[in-house]
RNA sequence: GCGCCCGUAGCUCAGAUGGAUAGAGCAAGGGUUUCCUAAACCCUGUGUCGCAGGUUCAAGUCCUGUCGGGCGCACCA
């Protein structure tokens, strides 16, 4: 609502500068466009706008003595805008009617989980792939913050009116896999006695060993005798279906459920990076250099091209992403945005080159880098590393300090930054946690209302008279409420879900103030009955951001 | 060497479209509970926004250069 009347106010400040005679001064007599921004100071109004500035330039004048011009022109509505001030140099700031930001609790009371719901989307189909980890061991911190991030920026979407649909590639093909595979046949061998060394090329790590034990409990001795090619694929698969079962539920447990795992074994079976190939030759965008096939990348802004297939026949890892990349735009989608992790960096320009050459729009495919995580106890830092196998999964991780510790402190970076999480921070039920924070919050919001219905108060509804709202607190909050529609969209648009945690610190904050100044519930029943709409309404925008972000609103703590 | 990202308070980081005195959390110290959950609140400080230029009425934000840090630069995945 406030966008629509910053769009109403626009109208009518051009209208003021047509008639304040500026428009013939102006070049070939466009209007300018007006910007609007909210003062941090409450000193200077509620919404502010430097049109006069913009004026000033083209116009050799002053922008105060523009600004004094306009403001007397304006006609504005008097049961919204309260009055329009001229400050500084030239700002132009309006002061809203306090019925206007009563009217938002009525909105937001009225809408209830639909507020700061949008359909900028038009229901557009958007695949967003995240986590994506090899499946050759149990996910670890980072996939978690993966995890969260991808989760929350699907839930952004949905938020926004897009269908958001969460995609998982499974690289089941490939080198990742025949060194599995090799580990898997080695620690059977091992397991079966005999002196098998272990190759450098295969996976370490112990949790290979159970599967060995578990695959030979099962299959018997016999499976091994397979010639090659079988005998490797079936141990493989084995130990790709557990390890993916094994992801799939830490996921689970973590409030994460996608929507497809995509096998890339499935789609090499397909034959679909054959098939890229002849798109993209079809398009002239590829050529054969000593032996290899090449794609020249550089046409859309890659430093080098690059080889699809090798001189020894052999394809590279590149062409099967290309394949299914191309795959998710011809399922449907609209949009894909890839979260991908630091060591993929130098992959991006690649990928979007080869996404363009196909015909895609620039922007069709988004590819987030999602930074590192250290894990810190206090001030030392955990140490981890994959070469001695010691590295803290996902699961103990969550185990430890719960998921909606940890999803809500995943998200509250950009995620290109590089993040330090403090597990003792992340584990305190205290002041230290901005997640207890926020849904401290929430619990309170919750709690007053219940007492309020013991105390035989009415339940808040958007019809009650909030008259008695006047404390600058209150409208404080208010306005806090009233800017979230806009927030999501601009948090789904850019892909920050980490602004929403930050807003909702700032709103618990306001109202952790508000709460400890003021008595909500009193012997005055029509200022209780006010107070109570505001309670109900920040309980709505706190949950309903919460749950934006896949982090829980307890009632109760 | 080339490309990308980052450089904001002691630490970790926010700062939407350039706008009015640059903000949180943590850390440090002090205070608040006959009353709706103290997982809360209130008070007390710090900044040449890496540096230097430039664009602009206005730059933490845009441009160029420079220094420092990270990452990427395979006919690997």
């Amino acid at each position: 609502m406030i966008t629509r009347l910053k769009a109403e106010l626009a109208d009518l400040l051009l209208a003021a500068v047509r008639r304040a005679g500026f428009q013939p001064g102006l070049a070939s007599g466009s209007l300018p466009e007006i910007v609007w921004e909210y003062p941090v100071d409450p000193g200077f109004g509620d919404l502010s706008t430097t049109v006069a500035f913009g004026l000033a330039k083209v116009l050799r004048r002053k922008p105060r003595e523009i600004a004094d011009q306009i403001a007397a022109a304006v006609e504005i509505p008097r049961d919204v805008v309260d009055r329009v001030e001229v400050a500084g140099a030239g700002y132009l700031n309006f002061i809203l009617a306090k019925g206007f930001w009563r009217g938002v609790v009525r909105q937001v009371l009225r809408a209830g989980p639909a507020w700061g719901r949008a359909d900028i989307g038009n229901g557009l189909k958007v695949l967003v792939e995240f986590v994506s980890a090899n499946p050759t061991g149990p996910l670890v911190v980072v996939n978690a913050r993966a995890a969260a991030v991808g989760d929350a920026i699907a839930r952004l979407l949905e938020g926004v009116g897009y269908s958001a649909y969460r995609e998982y590639y499974v690289n089941d093909a490939g080198n990742q896999f025949r060194n599995l595979a090799l580990a898997m046949e080695v620690r059977c061998r091992q397991l079966l006695g005999e002196d098998y060394p272990m190759p450098e090329e295969a996976y370490p790590g112990d949790y290979v060993i159970d599967m060995a034990r578990e695959y030979l409990e099962r299959n018997g001795r016999e499976a091994l005798d397979a010639p090659e090619p079988e005998r490797r694929d079936q141990l493989g698969r084995f130990a790709v279906e557990r390890i993916l079962a094994g992801q799939q539920a830490a996921l689970e447990a973590y409030g994460v459920t996608f929507d497809n795992w995509f096998s890339e074994r499935a789609l090499r079976g397909r034959g679909d990076p054959e098939q890229a190939i002849e798109a993209l030759r079809a398009r002239g965008h590829l050529y054969e250099r000593e032996g290899a096939l090449w794609f020249r990348s550089t046409t859309f802004g890659d430093d080098k091209d690059r080889v699809l297939v090798k001189s020894d026949g052999e394809i590279t890892y590149f062409l099967p992403d290309i394949a299914y990349h191309q795959d998710k735009f011809t399922r449907g989608f609209a949009h894909a945005i890839d979260l991908w992790g630091p060591d993929h960096h130098g992959y991006v320009a690649r990928m979007q080159a080869a996404m363009q050459a196909l015909g895609h729009p620039q922007h069709a495919l988004r590819i987030l880098i999602v930074q590192l995580v250290r894990l810190m106890r206090g001030s030392e830092q955990v140490r981890m590393s994959k070469r001695t196998g010691q590295f803290v999964t996902m699961d103990e991780l969550v185990g430890e300090v719960g998921r909606d510790a940890a999803r809500f402190i995943f998200l509250t970076r950009r995620c290109d930054s590089p993040l330090d999480f403090d597990l003792e921070m992340a584990k305190a039920a205290s002041d230290e946690n901005p997640v207890y924070y926020v849904q401290y919050a929430h619990t309170r919001l919750c709690s007053v209302l219940r007492e309020a219905a013991k105390a035989d108060f009415a339940a808040p509804s958007p019809e009650d008279d909030l008259g008695p709202l006047d404390l600058p607190e209150e409208v404080g909050l208010i306005k806090q409420l009233a800017l979230y529609p806009e927030l999501v969209i601009g948090a789904a648009q850019a892909l920050e879900p980490h602004r929403l945690t930050a807003y909702l610190h700032d709103l618990a904050a306001r109202f952790h103030g508000y709460y400890n100044r003021r008595r909500i519930i009193s012997t005055d029943t029509s200022l209780t009955g006010a107070r109570l709409a505001l309670v109900a309404a920040c309980r709505v925008v706190i949950g309903n951001a919460l749950n934006l972000l896949g982090v829980s609103a307890p009632e109760r703590m």
